[in-house]
DNA sequence: TGTATATACCTTGTAAAACAAGATATTAAG
DNA sequence: CTTAATATCTTGTTTTACAAGGTATATACA
């Protein structure tokens, strides 16, 4: 049970997100995924996925100048990513129910998640 | 993105959370797990996991009579159990803030919900 | 008796995902 | 000229969930 096995199908739909939020490129989302409070994903992880999105047509890219270091290529969403992306917010949103469903019923005295049940 | 991907190294955290609840076996937490809203965890999924966890040392196991079928093998926590879902609590409650902290940032249309940026 | 069904466990092989550990460039600062 | 920060990409490995099977027990019913 590592940290990183929970995120798979996770960190996907986040660099969706992000890019929604606002056209990004790959070096400047892990960072941002850091700050979020992911710790550290791996650009070995990152790049091959933007790859990947970019082949199933769900993002764009750009290569843009940098003013220090060499281009980014900058992502942003397609039609098709805009659906992915509402699709995993709702997969997102039963899967988070059904596990703090199975928390607050079947743990006792648990830690970590005082009664602050996320919305959304 | 399937959805399956996202259950990675987050249902066996569900299965020692079930089995704290309750001294259980394999095949009553698959239908637990599909009453909590998982959508049909197969049995090719929940055996492997349970043995490798008892390899682990997270749980034990003993047989008993069933009154209509084969006897069933039901799986109780050990202490390295317990502080193996202690480690799940924290480590999902991490990922829930970090995951709803970037929806609640980066997507638009979201519900007016204000995200206050905790640390942590 | 035979057979269908629900119960209960296990195995094998496969695909997807994240990552470590690199390799390769560009730009600026010392 | 060297170092460091920026920026992208590749290869090989490990972990995980699952499909698709197999085996066995007990009950109900014809």
């Amino acid at each position: 049970m590592s940290q990183t096995q929970m995120l798979k199908g996770i960190i996907d739909g986040c660099l969706l997100a992000i890019i929604q939020g606002k056209e990004c490129y790959g070096y400047e989302m892990a960072e941002r995924l850091s700050e979020y409070g992911f710790c550290a994903v791996s650009e070995g992880t990152i790049y091959p996925l933007l790859m990947r999105m970019q082949r199933e047509g769900l993002v764009t890219s750009v290569r843009k100048n940098s003013t220090a270091g060499p281009k980014r290529k900058y992502y942003s969403l397609t039609e098709k990513g805009n659906q992915a992306l509402e699709d995993f917010l709702s997969r997102w949103s039963q899967l988070e129910k059904s596990v703090n469903r199975i928390i607050r019923q079947e743990t006792k005295g648990n830690d970590g998640n005082n009664g602050t049940t996320s919305t959304i």
